[in-house]
RNA sequence: GGAGAGAUGGCAGAGUGGUCGAAUGCGCCGGUUUGCUAAAUCGGUGAAGGUGUCACAACUUUCCACGGGUUCGAAUCCCGUUCUCUCCGCCA
C-alpha cells in the first residue's frame, strides 16, 4: 500500500507506474474522495473539540445551568457523529483503490508487459549439461526409481498432491537441512512457522484471500488460512511492532509447508512437481532500514545464487520487468534453473524469487522503527526470498543429475545431509 | 474442555465517572555538581493523525487488550471477544 500523502502529491508518478505494472487503478477518483474525507474528518474534529470544550465545563457549572450545556453538547455530538459516519464511508472507500495501486517501481526494473520482457542478468556457475542418453523427465525418473507417488496423492488428496518416498524423502529433508544450515551461518534466525495465517496477515503482505482467483486455500468457519509461503507468517511476526533502528536489519529464515490452489493454472506447463498444492520451502525474511533495503536485496540475490552454484544446478538470474511485479514488490529477481526434463530440450523453470518490497506491505502491517532520540517512526523495508523450494529444487536435481546408468548423482554439498552420493538405479 | 484471576506508557505499578495522556518508582536523554566513575540534584522523556510553519513553534483529535453500549463526559460502569496467568482434566 502506497502512502495516501504521496499518492495526493504525485498523481502522475503514480498512474504512469500502474501503466507500467498493467493495472487498472482509479487513482483520480482516489484523489477526490481522500480530498472530500479530509474535509469531514476536519469537520468531525472540530465538532468534537467544541462538545468536549462544553463537557469540560458541566462538571464545573452551575446546576441550574447543566441542562442547557447538556443540551448544546449533545447537539455537536450528533454532528460530530454525523460528519465521522461519512468520512468513514469515504475512508474504507479510499482504503479499496488505494490496496489496489502497486507498490512504485525501482528505476533499473526494466519496463515490460509480462514474463517475456524480463531481463536475463546473469548465468550461474555450472552449464547445462551436454546429455549423451536420452534424457527423462523428472517424473519418469520420480517412477522408474518409486521416489514419487502422484496416482497416490491424487487418490488421498486430489489432483497436484503427491507423496515423496524412498530417497525423495531423504532428498526433500537434506536440501531443508542444507538451506537452514548455509543461512544460519549467514546470520539468519532459523524459524518454524505456522502453516495457517489470519486473513488480515495475507492481505497485509498483498495475497488478497478471497474469491475466485484466489490462490489461497482458507478454512471453514474461521479467519484462518493455510498459508502460501512463509513470507506471509515471518511478515506477520512484526505487524503492528516497532523496532529500534540499531537491531535492524532482521535477517530470518522460515521453514514451512506452502498450500497453493494454482486456481486459473490449469493447462498451464504443470507436469509432476512443478506446480503442486502443497510443497515444502526455506525462505528468507528481511525487516530493514529503507536505506539497507537495496543492499539486503543484492545479497538476497547472492545467496540463492551461492546456494544452487553449490548444487551445481545450472540456472540463470532474471529482472523481473514491471508487468510481472505484481502488488507489493519494488523489484524481484528470479532465478530459474535448467530443468532439462521440460518442454522438447529443456527449458528454464522458476525455482527462487526475491523481492524488495520497500514499506508496501509495513504500512499494511504497522511494522515500524524508531531512531533514538528522533521523534516519530517510520516503516521499515520488507524483502523475502527463496532460498529453497523443495519441490522445484528436487525437479532440478534429479533431471540434472541423472546418469547413463539409471542413477542420480546427488551434490556433494548435500552428502552430509542425505548420506549417500546417490540414488541407485533400480 | 472446566474453575478462578488478570490485561494501564520502555519496564514495574497507582488510578474516586469530569481537574487523567494518566500518580509514583525504575530505565532513558540533557543540565548542574564532582580528580574519573559512582552518588546526589534539577529538568525532560509514548504513539498515530490533522491544522499550521520555509522549518520550528503552536493548536487540536484519537489511543489505558479489542469491539460495542450507557452518559453532556468512560482507564473508571455494562455487554461481547481475544489473549495471558494459576488450578483441574485430556493429550502428541
Amino acid at each position: 500500500m502506497l502512502d495516501r500523502k504521496y499518492i495526493l502529491a504525485n498523481v502522475e508518478e503514480v498512474k504512469t507506474n500502474c501503466v507500467n505494472r498493467g493495472v487498472q487503478c482509479d487513482v483520480d477518483k482516489l484523489v477526490d474522495l481522500e480530498t472530500e474525507r479530509k474535509e469531514k474528518d476536519l469537520q468531525s474534529q472540530e465538532f468534537n473539540r467544541l462538545a468536549n470544550e462544553i463537557s469540560k465545563k458541566i462538571g464545573k457549572a452551575d446546576p441550574s445551568e447543566r441542562e442547557t450545556l447538556k443540551e448544546e453538547a449533545r447537539s455537536y455530538r450528533e454532528k460530530k457523529e454525523a460528519a465521522a459516519k461519512t468520512c468513514d464511508e469515504l475512508d474504507a472507500a479510499v482504503h479499496e483503490l488505494q490496496l489496489r495501486i502497486p507498490n512504485l517501481s525501482h528505476p533499473d526494473a526494466p519496463i515490460g508487459k509480462d514474463d517475456k520482457d524480463n531481463l536475463e542478468i546473469s548465468r550461474g556457475a555450472h552449464l547445462p549439461r551436454e546429455f549423451d542418453f536420452k534424457v527423462e523427465d523428472h517424473v519418469e525418473i520420480g517412477e522408474r526409481l518409486d521416489l514419487i507417488d502422484f496416482e497416490g496423492g491424487a487418490r488421498t488428496t486430489g489432483s497436484g498432491f503427491y507423496f515423496l518416498k524412498n530417497d525423495a524423502v531423504l532428498l526433500d529433508m537434506a536440501l531443508q537441512q542444507y538451506a537452514v544450515t548455509q543461512l544460519v551461518k549467514r546470520g539468519f534466525i532459523p524459524m518454524t512457522t505456522p502453516d495457517l495465517a489470519h486473513e488480515d496477515i495475507l492481505e497485509g503482505i498483498g495475497f488478497n484471500p478471497r474469491g475466485n482467483e484466489t490462490q489461497v486455500y482458507s478454512v471453514e468457519n474461521s479467519n484462518l488460512c493455510l498459508v502460501g509461503t512463509a513470507e506471509i507468517t515471518l511478515g506477520g511476526l512484526y505487524a503492528k511492532q516497532t523496532f529500534d533502528s540499531e537491531e535492524l536489519p532482521v535477517k530470518l529464515c522460515g521453514v514451512s509447508h506452502c498450500f497453493r490452489t494454482e486456481a486459473g493454472a490449469a493447462g498451464r506447463a504443470s507436469k509432476g512437481l512443478y506446480r503442486v498444492h502443497q510443497f515444502t520451502k526455506i525462505e528468507m525474511f528481511a525487516y530493514t532500514l529503507p536505506d539497507q533495503s537495496d543492499a539486503v536485496h543484492e545479497e538476497l540475490r547472492q545467496i540463492e545464487c551461492e546456494l544452487f552454484d553449490a548444487l551445481e544446478i545450472p540456472y540463470r538470474v532474471v529482472d523481473t520487468s514491471t508487468g510481472d511485479l505484481g502488488g507489493p514488490a519494488f523489484r524481484k529477481y528470479d532465478l530459474e534453473a535448467w530443468m532439462p526434463g521440460r518442454g522438447d530440450a529443456g527449458e528454464w523453470g522458476e525455482v527462487t524469487s526475491t523481492s524488495n518490497c520497500t514499506d508496501y506491505q509495513a504500512r499494511r502491517l504497522e511494522s515500524r522503527y524508531k531512531v533514538k532520540g528522533e521523534k516519530g517512526t517510520n516503516f521499515v523495508h520488507t524483502l523475502n526470498g527463496t532460498a529453497i523450494a523443495c519441490s522445484r529444487a528436487i525437479i532440478a536435481i534429479l533431471e540434472n543429475n541423472q546418469q547413463a546408468d539409471g542413477s542420480i548423482a546427488i551434490p556433494a554439498a548435500l552428502h552430509p545431509f542425505m548420506g549417500k552420493d546417490k540414488i541407485a538405479a533400480k
